[in-house]
DNA sequence: GGTAGAATAGACCGACCTGTCCACTTGTTC
DNA sequence: GAACAAGTGGACAGGTCGGTCTATTCTACC
């Protein structure tokens, strides 16, 4: 019960930050939404700002699981496995409740280099090339740290863009450059 | 004097927005840092809200001076000039001041998709993407819709990245991106 | 030099914020 | 059934927020 409880925290808290933002979700919304009492959250992680931590790296540790997941689901062609990512971003960005990404908006709400939010946003975004690096570097492409990096810019564009725009084009876009990219390394 | 203290409150609060954020900035903090007593910023902009939105309008109408300068300065060929503009962003990371593009956290912070905010930061990307489209088809390349909108992609996701990291790297792989692109368009 | 409009300082309001405290209930385990 | 941890609900504190109001001073212009 107790982990249980906690979860369910962290799950609606997450959903509140993503579609209202950090500083917009006042604690008592979250414990309406979840339907907890004060003391519950404060209990089980302190203040706002660690739960916001939490979430954030929670959503971090699932992002990257389903990101490994839609590579595997493309086969063994780490090649493909890159591309899959791209067309994921585009089914991501159709689901009615996407509201871009919660680390770009984390590091927009909390702008100080050295707040926990702006480091985890940091070490998301190196997570997140650290997987591009793998399926490229399996793949025997040539350059392969520029690439991942190249590869990270274009998903952080797309998903930025897409916010605003509210449709699949820009990971549309950002695949057939990608496609590109991959051509020319693996020559 | 009344216009002056106009654009004085205007710029305080831009720099205020822009390096700690729209809902954390208080008013009291831009009558603090202009100098100015609260009824003058209530009697000009009518209430926090509007002033975010002029800020916003404002700051837009800069930066598209700004680029159209840095593409004007590399000269006639517009194949130089987007390029141009690729370089100034790398500048601009490398400032010592630079913590983002505005109205990407303007979206972040107002997910609302009506809120004059976010609707004030895609009329930016849209105006960016019309610059692009301009040069692109000034320079007579090919699919100049898609490669307009895949500039403006690199763009805005360099910047994103760059506001993580704070260094020049990302604009420099959006730069090799768009060659690549320009390249490929000019055959 | 008098007048109108702009700007000032600062008190003030109600709403909301995070966070604390406490008396009480629930569920589990031995 | 006793003991114990976890959760509950609600009152409460201290502070900040955006915004209003008023009485006063400054400034520019006819």
């Amino acid at each position: 019960m107790a982990s249980s409880k906690r979860e369910h925290v962290l799950t609606c808290a997450r959903e509140l930050f993503e579609s209202e933002g950090f500083h917009a979700t006042g604690v008592d919304r979250i414990l309406e939404k979840a339907g907890v009492a004060k003391m519950t959250l404060y209990n089980n992680f302190g203040s706002k700002d660690l739960l916001i931590v939490e979430v954030l790296n929670q959503s971090s540790h699932n992002m990257m699981e389903k990101i490994r997941g839609f590579a595997a689901e493309a086969g063994n062609d780490p090649y493909d496995q890159i591309l899959a990512i791209f067309r994921a971003l585009g089914e991501w960005y159709q689901d009615p409740q996407f509201c871009g990404c919660m680390f770009q908006a984390a590091v927009a709400e909390f702008p100080n280099h050295d707040s926990e939010p702006a480091k985890a946003a940091l070490e998301h975004h190196k997570r997140l090339t650290a997987v591009f690096l793998e399926l490229c570097t399996n793949a025997k492409l040539s350059e392969p740290d520029k690439l991942s990096r190249e590869l990270a810019l274009l998903a952080s564009g797309a998903t930025c863009v897409a916010r605003q725009a509210k449709n699949r084009l820009p990971a549309d876009d950002a695949l057939s450059i990608a496609e590109i990219l991959l051509e020319r390394a693996s020559k």
